[in-house]
DNA sequence: ATACGCCCCTGGTGGC
DNA sequence: TGCCACCAGGGGCGTA
């Protein structure tokens, strides 16, 4: 799915064709996604105008006049396709959602899978929200430190891969961006989450932040069905450096003697990528 | 409290 | 060409 850049993209892209304008129409195609799509969704969204965008974690939260806001889940394959005015092409299969602005901007939610959720809920009670309650801090904010990664981590014996997966340890991670983390701290995913207090969540909150930021600035990784909400796919697949690269040599180690190969294990049955000789 | 397996659902890929 | 097993970016739930 959508980790934390790809939803950070998809947010910024809403914000484009969305804030300050109002929705002239919108229409619910599908509603049982993971839980039933509120029946007053569309009826709240119509003519309502859009005063702002905020991103917590993996949810997208729009702001409406008048008080409430709409909270966007993708789940593992949701997406936003964004239409300018006056395109006719045939809707995409799996458009649960569709919001069209004042201006004529066509913007659908598709989600095949329909592991993504909808749900509308007071502005000021965002943060109360039940999915929003027990989240961790955002790995990007400044009170996300070492020392704050560390006091998360102690005691608990679960691998370092599981824990930094656990929302209410950093919000927004997911499988890839763990795996790239990880590599770029040297870090083994392996590793007991207890070990890392110290000098290594001194490398791995930056090797976090570098890696999301590196990522958000090519416009997330696009494997599958995410693209930009404009159409465009996000480049950051390429600069992986071990998700996906089962078997390859680690850019760390290429040729070196006794270099190991990139290997893949399963975690409570999610794959990791990890350099064996390199990460610890 | 914590950890793991399983489940939700559709689609793409690769092997036979 | 067809069929089938397996895999996929998330996360919640029940069970030990």
């Amino acid at each position: 799915m959508p980790e934390l850049p790809e939803v950070e993209t998809v947010m910024r892209g809403l914000r484009a064709r969305l804030e300050g304008r109002t929705i002239a129409r919108a229409q619910v195609n599908r509603a049982d996604l993971r839980f039933p799509i509120p029946p007053g969704l569309e009826r709240r969204l119509t003519g309502a105008a859009v005063t702002g965008f905020r991103r917590r974690a993996k949810y997208i939260l729009m702001r409406l006049a008048g008080g409430d806001s709409v909270l966007l889940h993708l789940g593992m394959s949701g997406r936003v396709a964004v239409s300018p005015p006056g395109s006719n092409a045939a809707p995409p299969l799996h458009e649960h959602l569709v919001l069209v602005s004042n201006e004529g901007w066509r913007i659908g939610l598709v989600d095949p899978r329909r592991f993504g959720a909808l749900d509308l809920m007071p502005t000021a009670a965002e943060d109360a929200h039940r999915l929003l309650a027990g989240l961790g801090p955002e790995p990007l904010d400044p009170g996300f430190t070492p020392n704050r990664l560390s006091a998360a981590l102690a005691g608990k014996r679960t691998p370092i891969k599981a824990a930094l997966l656990d929302q209410r340890v950093v919000a927004g991670l997911g499988n890839i961006y763990v795996s790239e983390a990880l590599f770029r701290a040297a870090i083994s995913p392996l590793r007991s989450a207890h070990t890392i207090p110290g000098a290594r969540a001194g490398r791995l909150v930056p090797a976090i932040q570098a890696t999301l930021e590196e990522a958000i600035a090519a416009g997330g990784s696009s494997l599958r069905d995410y693209v930009q909400p404009d159409g465009e796919l996000g480049y950051f697949q390429h600069a992986w450096k071990v998700y996906g690269r089962e078997g390859e040599a680690c850019e760390r180690c290429p040729g070196a003697p006794g270099c190991g190969l990139i290997r893949r294990v399963a975690q409570a049955g999610r794959s990791s990528f990890y350099c064996p000789r390199t990460q610890r």
